[in-house]
DNA sequence: TCAAATTTTTAGACTAACCTAAAAATAAAT
DNA sequence: ATTTATTTTTAGGTTAGTCTAAAAATTTGA
C-alpha cells in the first residue's frame, strides 16, 4: 500500500503530463508539491523502483501504466469525496478542496465504489473536473476558454481553470455556475473585458475572470 | 494540529481510563496500540509537553480535560463514521471499523458536523456504543451482559463487547441484533450456556457469547 | 563551440515515530 | 527486610520524508 507521499507524488506527475508528451521535470514536480527538487529526486527513485514512474536521471519521468493508474484512481477518490461533501454535506464548492486533499488517500475500494453509486454515478466534480471511473479512464471532454467566445456567441459554463476560493465565491456573486448560459455582448478591444449575459444579468468581466471560466460552444 | 499518531495514543489512553481511576500504565498503552514501552515513554512525555496528559514518571498518564475532550471529539469522529458507513454506504457492522480508524483523523468541523446532521444525531455506532457530542460528552448508559440475566427474564440487546468480525458474523447468523428481544429460557449449570428465544427462534449459545452481549433488562 | 546560467543530483542533517537492549525503578515474594 | 521479578525508562539505532548547500549535468546563448 502506498503512503499519502507517494500517492500525492503520482498525482502531481498525473497533473502535469496531461499538458505535456514529455517527461516531467524534478523542478515541475517540486513547484507542484510546494516542496524542494532535491526531495523530489529521492522520491522518484523510490517510485521507479516501485514500478510506478519511468525516470531517466536528468530527463524527468512518466508515469508506468501501473502508476497511471494508481494516480487516476487517488484523482477519482478526490473528485468523487468533492461531490459527497458538496451535494449531501452543503460544502460550497469553495469549501471541498481542503478537506478532499485528506480524504483521497482513504484506503478502502467499497467505500469508495459504494459513495460512487450513493451519488448515482456523477461524472464530473463540483468544478466540472471529469471523475476517472473504476479502470482510471477519464473522458476529458472539449472545453473553450469563455475568453475565446465571439460577440453575440452563446455558451454554457462546464468548469473552472481557477479554482481558489476567491475566484469561486466572485463567481458565486455574479451568479455564475456550472450549467448557466452565457452570452457574450461585447468584447472591448483595448483591455479584452467582455459585456456578458447570463439570464437577466448584463454586467462585464475582466479579461482575467474569461480566462478562467470554461465553457462549451452553443451554437 | 495533532499527527495521527498522537491521536491514537489519546484515543488508548481515553478508552483505557474508562475501566479505571488511576493512571494509565505504560505496557497498557503499548498492549492496546501494539508498540512497545519505550516508544510509549516517548510519546507520552511528548503530549504532556502538550498539555494532554498528566505524566508522572513510573506512576502511569492521566488525561487532562483538553486531552480528553480532543480524545472524545477522535471517538466521536470514528463512530459517526460508522453509522454512514453502515446506514447509507450498505457496509455490514463487522467491516466498518478498519475504515473508521482510517476516517477518524480527517481534520473538518464542518465535515463531520454535517454528517452529524445528514444522519438525523444518531446517539450509538453501529455496536451500540455512544457517540459524544460536539463538546465531547458521553452518555455513557446502563448496561448488562446476557450472561447476568435470569431465567425466564427478558432483555433487549443493545450492544456489543466483542467487535471482531468473527464474532459480529456468528450474530448475523444467528440472528442477533441491536435492538432484538431475548428471553432466557434455560441455564446450564456445568458450562454456563444458556438457551435463549428470539423471536420464533430457540437455541443455545455458550458462555462466551453471552459474556460478549449488552442488554438492557425488560422487566 | 564554449563559457555562463540553470537545472538536477548528491552529500549530509534533521524530525517523527518506531525499534532493541541495557539500566533503573517499582512491585512481589520469601 | 532483602532478594527476585516485573515494569518502565534510557541509550542508541532505523526508516520515511523532508531540508540546505555543494557538486555535477544539461541547457542557453554569445
Ligand atoms: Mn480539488
Ligand atoms: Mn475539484
Ligand atoms: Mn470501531
Ligand atoms: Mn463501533
Amino acid at each position: 500500500m502506498l503512503s499519502k507521499s507517494e500517492e500525492n507524488y503520482l498525482k502531481a506527475i498525473f497533473h502535469l503530463s496531461v499538458k505535456t508528451e514529455k517527461g516531467i521535470s524534478t523542478n515541475a514536480i517540486a513547484q507542484q508539491l510546494d516542496t524542494k527538487a532535491s526531495s523530489v529526486t529521492d522520491m522518484v527513485k523510490k517510485l521507479s523502483e516501485k514500478g510506478l514512474v519511468l525516470y531517466v536521471k536528468y530527463h524527468g519521468v512518466t508515469l508506468t501504466d501501473k502508476g497511471e493508474k494508481i494516480a487516476a484512481n487517488v484523482i477519482r477518490k478526490h473528485r468523487l469525496w468533492e461531490v459527497l461533501l458538496v451535494q449531501k454535506f452543503n460544502f460550497n464548492w469553495d469549501e471541498v478542496h481542503e478537506v478532499a486533499e485528506q480524504l483521497e488517500h482513504i484506503h478502502s475500494k467499497k467505500l469508495i465504489n459504494e459513495m460512487d453509486a450513493f451519488l448515482g454515478f456523477p461524472k464530473h466534480d463540483p468544478h466540472g473536473d471529469p471523475i476517472p471511473d473504476k479502470d482510471g479512464n477519464i473522458n476529458f471532454l472539449e472545453k473553450s476558454l469563455l475568453s475565446t467566445i465571439g460577440v453575440n456567441m452563446k455558451a454554457v459554463c462546464i468548469g473552472v481553470k481557477d479554482t481558489s476560493s476567491d475566484f469561486l465565491r466572485y463567481l458565486d456573486k455574479q451568479e455564475i455556475a456550472l450549467g448557466k448560459e452565457i452570452t457574450v455582448l461585447e468584447k472591448e478591444a483595448f483591455d479584452n473585458s467582455m459585456l456578458i449575459r447570463i439570464g437577466a444579468n448584463e454586467f462585464t468581466i475582466s479579461q482575467q475572470i474569461a480566462t478562467n471560466i470554461y465553457v462549451k460552444n452553443k451554437e
